[in-house]
DNA sequence: CAAGTACCTGAGTAAGCATC
DNA sequence: GATGCTTACTCAGGTACTTG
């Protein structure tokens, strides 16, 4: 999923540093957990934090004052899919992802990690950009989260059944990916929220690709899945 | 449902600034 | 004054979304 900046919880604006980002995402990490875990990026696990907003942070060149710098991207699992994962990993089946064991835990949230990587370079296939070939080319860290929490908006909370605030029962897995508008050598611009779903444009007197398919992105990420770890869709 | 609006793309130009 | 580096802006056409 690409997520629109108005829509992005306590980052409203992504036309500057993406500090507030970082920081949103580092939260859930703040809590205790029995096993060390930070950003990734494609060719690397543990990236700092503070690595993260750098190389974010200088990777504006020839955008403008007013532009999008970056984007925040979400992989979500479905509970099935998840659970088939763990599967896959572990041997085991479970219901929550406390079940397992820390190394169990550490080599599901590895398995992830490559996963995600593997999105990344369908997403940057999906440009069709000639220089843009794979998640190489691109300047994105993610992190993978375990857990989500009630808010206000959701219907429990509304009815009462549950506290914004409270742990969503049941397995949560999903990752965050902050991804840099340009390309890493600063020169190849890629908004997955522009309007065009793909096309030619003339400028410069060239023909020049601009747009993004979302849809067609997201359907080979789960295409991509089932190849993977060999899961059945039970639905579309 | 037609018309209007928002937004994307890269080469070239120009301004701003630091250093020699 | 000269040089190099960084940053900002302009340009036109195409498309999807929004508005009336």
């Amino acid at each position: 999923k690409v997520h629109k900046p108005v829509n992005t919880p306590c980052v409203c604006d992504n036309k500057d540093r993406c500090r507030a980002l970082v920081e949103y995402l580092l939260k859930e990490s703040l809590e205790d957990k029995p096993y060390y875990d930070t950003f990734f990026s494609h060719e690397e696990d543990y990236v700092p934090p503070v690595t993260v907003m750098q190389k974010i942070d200088s990777n504006h060149k020839k955008l403008m004052k007013g532009d999008d710098k970056f984007y925040m991207l979400s992989i979500n699992p479905s509970q099935d899919e998840a659970a088939h994962l763990i599967r896959k990993v572990t041997g085991k089946q479970v219901t929550e992802f406390e079940q397992l064991t820390v190394e169990e835990q550490e080599k599901v949230i590895h398995e992830l990690k490559n996963y995600s990587r593997n999105c990344m370079d369908l997403y940057a296939e999906n440009f069709r950009r000639e220089k843009i070939k794979s998640g190489k080319d691109l300047v994105y860290f993610g992190r993978v989260e375990t857990e989500r929490h009630y808010r206000n908006s959701d219907e429990e909370v509304k009815e009462g059944q549950a506290k914004s605030g409270d742990r969503k029962p049941g397995l949560q897995l999903h990752v965050h990916i902050i991804v840099s508008r340009n390309d890493v050598t600063q020169t190849v611009r890629l908004s997955p929220l522009a309007r065009s779903k793909g096309s030619f444009n003339e400028l410069n007197g060239k023909k020049v690709m601009v747009g993004f398919e979302h849809m067609e992105w997201k359907s080979r990420c789960a295409d991509r899945f089932i190849s993977m770890y060999g899961y059945k869709a039970t639905h579309k």
